[in-house]
RNA sequence: UGGGAGGUCGUCUAACGGUAAGACUGCAGAUUCUGGAUCUGCGUAUCGGGGUUCGAAUCCCUGCCUCCCAGCCA
């Protein structure tokens, strides 16, 4: 745990402090990040994952990764792998304790029969539908099933039976014995075991009866002497119940907290709309650089370190929020800022041609890596007659408050020499402007104390510019809330058409090494990350971020 | 309409009966061989109405608004 990972005060740490003053637990906390194996994990995962092990970390305790895999026909090997993946690589130190909710069935079995003997709950013969139609309303309470009062004695023969798998599917449930009249639904004689013939993703076909999740969560966290059992809001309901089977099991018995999800600006969080997404082919994988899936933004560029402390800054509280997706951005940016190397690429190229630069010359420049780290060193970067500029770079005719090359106008090429336009040349058939001349001056050469221009514009040589693919990704969805739609709408109606632009570019030939997974920085231009299909020969990046741009910002107000 | 939980700058959070604070965003400026970074400045926010108190975002009453719950999902 570093500075930025540093513990900040919110009302479950208050809890907790608060316990341990009072000797509860004897002053132990043990957490766990629960996830149910039914998808890749995302960004709000990531703000849960940093609770549950930086409250253990701060109180010198532990925290549990543990599947919550009772519920086998959603749920797959890919998922846990990618899961333990993503857990580790945003520094979240389980050691060995990984579990599985399915590593206790045998255990929630054997209890949930304790229950029965207590005739505290029941095998009931109703359908989905009767059910549903004898639960109630949220203004009226249910009625009582008609199974509800059959003997210890025929419900443990019953229940033996459905674990046998002598009933079909759906046939018969186990349900607790409540109160069909609470004002609370999830007392109202809830579910604890259905009959589901699914392969399941690690017991295999050995089971045949799964346990709902409130069945099993409160008892898994009482096995692993869970102290402090942190979920979201919409949890909150379902702590009576979450309370009342550990009291009848009189069994350690964990609290539950509950705080807000993350949510964010422009971004689905819900597991069953991204996997629409992935099944749709709308992206192309649950890794897809737009995705908000924690390997989606480490394919796009993120660092563990700049979503932790994101995480950290977000704050933890009760109250329903939508956090502004530009406060991810910034964290993100703030820390590739201090670790990303520089590199000059172009996007968009357009060649410069220098008219005065001696014929057959050739030179090397010395640049920077990272102004922001000294330790970076510096590097060489060919320089030549003949270069590449992006197109941004050049106006026939700026715009106020255009810096950049004009005719008539200097600017400096990063790292080189002052360079003024005096001619273009323009495609007559498609007004495409092809070419741009401009003449050097070599006595401002970079390091030599000289005049000042205006702007400074990033280049490479056109002969030694090797070429780059780049994934020029935008927001995924056009509306701050794409969960808010029309009548009759869904989500889809959002998709940004223009999530998703691809260039070639040229880039400085230092760029021949990026390996998949290296971030850069492309000087002016944003943060980008070598893509997992990149090839030595065929190099492809995907932009991250871009740069703040307060040219583009004025522009846009214009 | 039943139950549960919430309402503090545009956004996210702090303040735990004693000067409403920070971060993000935005704006203005300084600086700059990245229109980046950095630095400086700029904030009419406690849902409304009553009350208790020397003093209320905080306690009480009341009204309003928002979110969650009727899966054999988690």
């Amino acid at each position: 745990m570093n500075d930025a990972d540093s513990p900040r005060t919110n009302f479950i740490r208050d809890l907790i402090l608060a316990g341990n003053a009072s000797g509860k637990h004897g002053g132990r906390v043990h957490t766990r990040f629960p996830p149910e194996p039914n998808g890749y994990l995302h960004v709000g995962h990531a703000k849960s994952i940093m609770l549950n092990f930086g409250l253990a970390e701060e109180f010198g305790g532990k925290c549990n990764l543990r599947f919550d895999d009772t519920n086998p026909t959603k749920e797959e090997t890919e998922y846990v792998e990618s899961i333990i993946e993503d857990v580790k690589w945003l520094g979240g130190d389980f050691g060995d304790r990984l579990f599985y909710a399915s590593d206790y069935f045998q255990q929630l079995y054997d209890w949930a029969v304790d229950l029965i003997k207590k005739g505290k709950a029941f095998v009931c013969d109703l359908s989905g539908d009767q059910v549903r139609e004898t639960r109630g309303t949220l203004t009226e309470g249910g009625r009582n099933s008609p199974y509800r009062d059959r003997s210890v004695e025929e419900n443990l023969d019953l229940f033996a039976r459905m674990k046998d798998g002598e009933f079909p599917d759906g046939s018969r449930i186990l349900r607790a014995k409540i109160d069909m009249a609470s004002p609370n639904l999830n007392k109202r004689d809830p579910v604890m075991y259905r009959i589901l013939r699914a392969e399941h993703h690690r017991t295999g076909n050995r089971w045949c009866i799964y346990p709902m999740y409130d069945w099993a969560h409160g008892q898994c966290d009482s096995i692993e002497g869970i102290t402090h059992s942190i979920c979201t809001l919409e949890f909150e309901d379902h702590r009576p119940l979450y309370d009342w089977y550990l009291d009848q099991l009189s069994v350690f018995h964990p609290q539950q907290i509950e705080f807000d999800r993350l949510n964010l600006t422009y971004t689905l969080m819900s597991k069953r709309k991204l996997l629409q997404l992935v099944q749709r082919g709308v992206v192309e994988g649950w890794d897809d650089p737009r995705m908000p899936t924690i390997s989606g933004m480490r394919r796009r560029g993120y660092s563990p370190q700049g979503l932790r402390t994101f995480a950290r800054n977000l704050g933890v509280s009760k109250t329903t929020g939508l956090t502004e997706f530009e406060m991810l951005e910034y964290y993100i940016r703030e820390d590739l800022n201090r670790t990303a190397p520089r590199v000059m690429t172009v996007l968009r190229p357009l060649k410069l041609v220098l008219t005065n630069y001696p014929e057959g010359q050739a030179e090397f420049l010395e640049a920077v890596n990272n102004p922001e780290d000294a330790d970076a060193g510096k590097r060489s970067v060919p320089f030549g007659g003949e270069l590449c500029i992006d197109r941004e770079d050049f106006r026939e005719t700026p715009p106020k408050g255009y810096h950049r090359l004009y005719p008539g106008n200097e600017v400096r090429l990063r790292y080189g020499y002052i360079v003024k336009c005096h001619d273009f040349v323009k495609d007559p058939a498609t007004g495409e402007i092809t070419e741009v001349h401009c003449t050097y001056d070599p006595e401002t050469r970079s390091g030599h104390q000289t005049r000042r221009v205006k702007s400074t514009i990033h280049w490479v040589s056109a002969a030694e510019a090797i070429p780059v693919e780049v994934r020029l990704y935008d927001k995924l969805f056009t509306a701050e809330n794409p969960n808010e739609t029309p009548d009759g709408q869904d989500f889809t109606m959002y998709l940004n058409p223009k999530s998703l632009e691809v260039v070639q570019g040229k880039a400085e030939p230092s760029l021949a090494n990026a390996r998949p997974g290296d971030r850069y920085q492309f000087e002016r231009l944003g943060y980008f990350c070598v893509d997992k299909s990149s090839k030595a020969e065929r190099l492809v990046f995907n932009r991250t971020a871009e740069l703040r741009d307060t040219w583009a910002k004025l522009q846009k107000r214009l």
